[in-house]
DNA sequence: CCAGACGTTGTT
DNA sequence: GTCTGG
DNA sequence: CCAGACGTTGTT
DNA sequence: GTCTGG
């Protein structure tokens, strides 16, 4: 994936959404601001946890705890060997995470500068990438970091694009953050196949480009005002 | 042993 | 922290 | 593919 | 002759 993802909602619809189709949250309106373009060093609101899931502020780029380089910090982690690269077989046992989000950008073709796709599930519904995350002295504030797993694309993503990011569906989130469960359990949920249906339109230049991104220019991608 | 890597995707 | 390559 | 190894020990 | 690493 192309390194942005969007995660509109505001808190206290997420509240009501995760009380009525999954399990109720205790969610501070002011818990985050909606964001049409979250990007690499930036602070998003993931879900942790396994007997009382909640939400958790953390850094997207995960550093391990023993890298001492913030340049190094992994945005991504691929689903088919994330279990036994060092950098990432810790988290992926012991610290998973779902990143919330409802929609993602994809670039596609070869000729610069690359076109930008967003994706989003065909239901609006609320979007959960499968991640994984660590705690670093780097962090102060918010001490944690947190990559995203990436896949083969989908029918629906591979025109685009060759990865995307892991999809949950709510009913697997219970089981991705279960800690009892190890890896190899949860190789089910890498397979595109079972990927939840995505809809996909251009992103408008001028939206791609936006400096501000939940200006103006961001919002027309969720018109899909520029096809 | 011990120094050096440890990762993925993109080039707005 | 742990592994690999030299 | 093809060059190059083909072996073990070692730290304080 | 056969295996491995680049």
């Amino acid at each position: 994936m192309c390194g942005t993802y969007a995660f509109r909602k505001a808190p206290r619809e997420v509240r009501a959404l995760l009380r009525e189709h999954w399990r109720p949250i205790d969610i501070p309106d002011d818990a985050w601001r909606p964001s049409y373009k979250i990007k690499p060093t930036q602070t998003a609101p993931v879900l942790v946890g396994h007997s009382t899931p909640a939400i958790a502020k953390q850094r997207w780029g995960l550093l391990p705890h023993w890298m001492q380089e913030r340049g190094k910090a992994q945005i991504n982690a691929k689903a088919e060997t994330v279990a036994e690269k060092p950098m990432f077989r810790d988290a992926m046992r012991k610290s998973r995470c779902i990143v919330l989000a409802d929609g993602f950008y994809e670039p596609t073709g070869q000729t610069q500068p690359r076109p930008w796709y967003f994706f989003q599930d065909e239901g609006e519904s609320l979007m959960g990438f499968a991640g994984i995350y660590t705690f670093s002295e780097l962090n102060t504030v918010d001490s944690a970091s947190f990559a995203i797993l990436t896949t083969r694309p989908s029918k629906d993503v591979a025109l685009v694009h060759d990865r995307m990011p892991v999809i949950l569906p709510m009913d697997d989130w219970e089981t991705w953050l279960n800690q009892d469960l190890s890896p190899p359990a949860l190789e089910q949920f890498y397979q595109p196949e079972v990927s939840p249906r995505l809809e996909s339109w251009p992103v408008p230049d001028d939206a791609k480009k936006a400096s501000e991104p939940d200006g103006p220019n961001c919002i027309e991608v969720f018109n899909r005002t520029g096809i």
